[in-house]
DNA sequence: CTTCTTAGATACGGAAGCGTTGCTTATATC
DNA sequence: GATATAAGCAACGCTTCCGTATCTAAGAAG
């Protein structure tokens, strides 16, 4: 993910342009979820990437301005919501998308911003306005919407409470256990909280 | 919350023991609070507090070492569940205190931790063993194993994910949002949420 | 091959935190 | 009031990062 750098690369190779941007914009977002929001620094991140730090200076102000611009070259993460007539299987399969996506490196960085968003504003803000919309039910809601516009549920049962159901337990298993859910969890997500919120039978 | 500290106290007073012990405590949790994990300081922690360096490193080795024994000191945080015959507004009431739980500076400071975890493993480790056991629904668990006891409610329905689905909203609503969720939307959460899970009657 | 652009290397003075030391002085105890 | 305990204070050499400046050398373009 990182480490087309220092090491790797034989010393008498210079990267320019494009290809060095990329490479830095890399090494600040491994920098960023290894030492913290708070400890990022053009320094480490020079040297993560086998750059100059004058290389970074000439293009950036600070750290965050840096990993705001990676985190815009590595979104739109669009999520497709393949709708088949199986409500539960693509409740199963959005929220499987989202563990997915979840471990990527760029949504780990959005979460280590999110998290500190109180400690530094500017910096979560910025990140709405230049990379993308927060508050989303963005998985589950997406298929949730398609099934109630076909009737198959009733649409006044998804409310946003509802949509974000799915992503609020997967959200709080990975932060209690530190480790994503794997699909028997999520089966027992959709069946045991999603689908009774929006009518569908008990018990499974 | 702080502020026991430097200015106010008139320059010729001391204080010691268990005193100093609890002032440089607040100081520690405010400063994880203002600073984050990542960039505590012993010498930041004795400036805030209005203490000498040399008196933290007397009692303790690093700044995680002092505030691991700052929350230890100021856990417990013991939730009763006052038990009515009133599933909904136990469930409300539940989610009520653990808003306001939430809103501490200890529950704030933990939750720090928490989610820089896999930044600082020992530490996220070292809460669990010294200051208190994780993983909870302690909120609605709670009103829901009283009321699956007492027969009102399905015991079976009561799982791990159902019971976590309030606190999970919860939850997410205030890292979305970063504010805590007022009365309408827990009581949209309980009413859209966790009453369907239990096979309560929809709609409300 | 020449030239222009741009990345790399190195050094800088300054700031801040580190963990420790030696010493002074306030507070508690007898 | 004398004495033991414990807190404050100031300074130490060390490290890391800051932002900048200077100089060399690799890559692209003509």
């Amino acid at each position: 993910m990182d480490d087309e750098a220092a090491e790797t690369r034989p010393a008498g190779r210079r990267r320019r342009g494009a290809a060095l941007v990329a490479a830095i914009h890399d090494a600040a977002i491994a920098e960023v979820l290894e030492v913290g929001l708070g400890r990022m620094t053009m320094e480490g991140i020079a040297r993560r990437a086998g750059a100059a730090k004058t290389s970074l200076y000439r293009r950036w102000t600070s750290p965050h301005d840096l990993l705001l611009d990676a985190l815009r070259d590595a979104f739109p993460q669009e999520v497709p919501s393949p709708a088949s007539d199986d409500l539960r299987g693509d409740l199963i399969e959005a929220l499987r998308q989202m563990v997915g996506w979840m471990g990527s490196p760029q949504a780990r960085a959005v979460a280590a911003i999110m998290t500190e968003r109180d400690r530094h504003p500017g910096l979560a803000e910025a990140l709405f306005e230049r990379v993308f919309e927060p508050r989303g039910g963005r998985f589950t809601r997406t298929v949730l919407r398609h099934y109630a516009a076909c009737g198959a549920i009733d649409g006044a049962l998804v409310t946003p409470v509802v949509a974000d159901i799915g992503e609020a337990l997967v959200i709080k298993y990975f932060t209690d256990t530190g480790v994503p859910p794997d699909d028997d969890t999520i089966t027992a997500i959709v069946d045991q909280a999603v689908l009774p919120a929006v009518g569908a039978p008990l018990g499974r």
